[in-house]
DNA sequence: TATGCAATATATTGCGCAATAGATTGCATA
DNA sequence: TATGCAATCTATTGCGCAATATATTGCATA
């Protein structure tokens, strides 16, 4: 049946190999991070990476600091007081706030997290596709978070 | 509340980045899909766009093309089958295969996605991040797909 | 003090994808 | 022909995220 020679890539496509860089690591990455004792839900490694740093936080302050939804982030958070990795407590002088800390254990994990593990790992792979991943993708959502496609496309359209 | 001065970008989330913009663009790409006359879900675009080439294909085929599972193209049908972008038909030379093919409408839109319409937006967003995104994701995807996370850790450590 | 708005947190629904298991058909070959 | 394996498709469950709605507390101010 006409099977295809792998048509051409098409220029078109950025969101979709962001998403499947994305996912490939996130494949990749669990037996690495099992095989360097993280015990940490992959998708939850940055938050508690953030809680090394900040001691105490709320859902605001981390969703901040991690550039999402303090919904999303709450999402996270049943599993992570599950594996003692944090705890939570009210904030005596704001009722409205929940305060998150790390565990002992949690506290561990984010000491691995803060050696950098995959420093030279990324940097090798960086060298082989020319270019430094991190840096692009960075830049990348810095530039559409200040100007958006939908604001792009109109200004390729007005003439 | 001990609120940060949003530390220090770590060297260590790659993935959690091309996460953030695979999700930013598939976001923004909305209002631009819409205005462009463009009906197909967002993240079965690039199906659609296959389906242009192909004529007539199976969920294996596809799977193939988007180097995707199967079973992930599978979900995506019903949709586009109740949009009517899509038919399928029985192979009639194998009778495990089932067969899709575009409508009139699925044609049309592929149509439009054929015409690279972000074309020009990504080129520019390239520029303003110093280098070509879509091939860095590319060569980023390759290279790991040649030799994994765990491979590259273990070589880093056996020494 | 009472009213209204802002900030924070919670709950629900739906989409997209992964992972696994299971069913059917095709095909080679004993 | 009968057996077993491969290819294809289907079904189910769980995770992560978005989007929306709702509730509660804090705070400014009329």
């Amino acid at each position: 049946m006409s099977r295809s020679p792998q048509q051409p890539p098409q220029r078109s496509f950025v969101g979709k190999y962001a998403d499947d860089l994305g996912q490939l690591i996130s494949q990749q990455i669990k037996p690495v991070y099992k095989a360097m004792g993280i015990q940490v839900p992959v998708k939850s490694c940055s938050l508690v990476h953030v809680l090394g740093y900040l001691h105490q936080a709320s859902l605001v302050d981390l969703a901040k600091c991690l550039n999402q939804s303090h919904q999303l982030i709450k999402q996270k958070i049943p599993r992570l007081l599950e594996l003692k990795i944090i705890t939570h407590s009210k904030d005596p002088h704001d009722k409205r706030r929940t305060l998150y800390q790390l565990t002992d254990l949690g506290r561990q994990q984010a000491g691995i997290l803060k050696q950098n593990p995959m420093e030279q790992i990324y940097q090798q792979l960086s060298e082989e596709v020319g270019a430094d991943i991190q840096s692009v993708l960075m830049a990348a959502i810095e530039q559409l978070q200040q100007k958006d496609l939908y604001t792009r496309y109109n200004e390729h359209n007005e003439y």
